[in-house]
DNA sequence: TGAACGAAACGGAACGGTTGCGTTTCGAAA
DNA sequence: TTTCGAAACGCAACCGTTCCGTTTCGTTCA
C-alpha cells in the first residue's frame, strides 16, 4: 500500500524504541563519513545501510529518504566554535589564536563535506541553507575580541569585527575547498599579520 | 570485441571529416550546458547526446567517456580575461575597472560549472588542476594596474599585487559559489574601497 | 527475585522499476 | 563511402519496498 503521507513527511511513526537512538546515531555517523567520501550525489542508501551495518529498512524506518537522513546528519554535525573568550593580553594574539583554532575547527573533513554538498546546494535551498547556517557560519564571532582590543586601546572606538568576518572565513574555505591546500600555523600567521590586522587598522 | 586501448585511451581513429568539428562542439557546448544546469555527476551522456542532437556512437567515437567529453570542455572554455591595460588615471579607477571585468567574468554562469565539478575534483586530481587553471587563475593580473601606480607615486616602490591575487577572487568565488549570492556593482565597490585599497596602502 | 513471554525493532536478502553507461545495429544523409 | 541520428540492447547500480528470521527489552508471572 502507498502511503501519500509517509513518502511526503517521512514515517508517520519513528521508531523509539532504547535501541533507535543508537540505531539512527550510527547512520547519521555513516551519512557524514559517505558524504566527505563520495559526496552527495554518489551516496547510495545501499552503501549507507551497509556502512553503518543497518538493514535498508531500518533506515526508511527512520527518514523518508535520502536528503532527509543527510539533511539530519548535517544538522547534528556539531562544529566546534574557537574560544573567543581567552584573552591573550593583545589584539594580535587574540586573532592568532582565533585563527588557529578556525583553521582547526574547518577541517579537510568540514571542507570535503561542504564539496560533496556545493552542487546539491545548487537545486536544493533547504539544503544550501542548511549547510550555510551549520556549516559555514556559527564558527564563532570576533566581536569579543575586537571589543577587548578597543578597550585596550589597540583600536578606535567604534572599530568592528565585520571586515574580519567576511575576510578570514572566505579565505579559509576558498584554499580547502576550492584550492585544495591544507591550514596550517604559517597561513594563520600569513592571514593575520598580512590581512586581518592591516585591514583593522587602516 | 572490446578494445583496451580504445577503451583506455580514447577511440584510435577520432573521425576528421568536414562533419567532425562541428559534431564536437555543438557536443562539447551541450556538455557546458548540462554542467552548469545538472553538475558532473548528474550529467547524463544520454542527456549529452539527446542535448548536442547527437547519437551516443558519435559521442564514443570521439571521446572514450563522460570524464573526457567533460575535461575538453573545461579545457575549451574560453574565459574572459580583463583588461588590465586600460588606464583610467588612478589606482582606484583601475582597480575598480579590473573588479567590475573581473566580476563579470566570474558569471553565475562559472560558478555553477564550478560548483558542478567541486565535488569531483576532489576524486579526480586531473580535473582538479584542470579547472584550477583554466576556470579559476588565468582571469588576468593586476601587477599592470599595480606598475601603473607605483609609477604615478600612488603606491610605494616595490609594491606589488600579490594581496590583490590572493583576496580579490577568494572573495568573489566565495560569494558566488559558496554563499549563492551575485556580484553587482555595489561588491566591487566594497571590495576595493574596503579591503583592497586598505591592503595596498598599509 | 528471576524466568518466560510478546511486541517492537532489527539485519539481511530479495524484488520490481528506473536510470545510466557503453555498444551495436540500421537506415538516412552528406 | 564515410559519417551521422536514432533506437535498442545488455549490464550494472540505485531506489524504495517487502518479506523473513532474529535480537532486544519491557512486562508478566511464578
Amino acid at each position: 500500500m502507498i502511503n501519500i503521507v509517509e513518502k511526503a513527511n517521512g514515517p508517520t511513526h519513528r521508531p523509539t524504541g532504547p535501541r533507535a537512538e543508537a540505531r539512527e546515531e550510527a547512520i547519521l555517523g555513516a551519512a557524514l563519513e559517505l558524504l566527505r567520501e563520495v559526496g552527495y550525489d554518489r551516496l547510495s542508501m545501499d552503501a549507507l545501510a551497509e556502512r553503518a551495518r543497518a538493514g535498508k529498512a531500518t533506515i526508511y524506518r527512520h527518514w523518508s529518504g535520502k536528503a532527509q537522513v543527510v539533511a539530519e546528519a548535517i544538522r547534528r554535525l556539531k562544529c566546534e566554535r574557537f574560544d573567543a573568550l581567552v584573552d591573550t593580553g593583545s589584539l594580535r594574539g587574540d586573532l592568532l589564536n582565533a585563527a588557529d583554532q578556525l583553521g582547526a575547527s574547518f577541517t579537510t573533513e568540514d571542507a570535503a563535506i561542504i564539496a560533496g554538498v556545493t552542487s546539491a546546494m545548487r537545486t536544493d535551498p533547504e539544503l544550501a541553507e542548511l549547510v550555510r547556517s551549520q556549516v559555514l557560519n556559527n564558527r564563532g564571532d570576533f566581536n569579543g575580541i575586537i571589543e577587548r582590543a578597543v578597550r585596550r586601546g589597540e583600536l578606535p572606538a567604534g572599530s568592528t569585527a565585520d571586515l574580519v568576518h567576511e575576510v578570514m572565513p572566505a579565505l579559509l574555505i576558498n584554499r580547502l575547498v576550492i584550492r585544495g591546500e591544507p591550514i596550517d600555523a604559517e597561513l594563520a600567521n600569513h592571514l593575520v599579520d598580512d590581512i586581518v590586522l592591516p585591514l583593522l587598522h587602516q
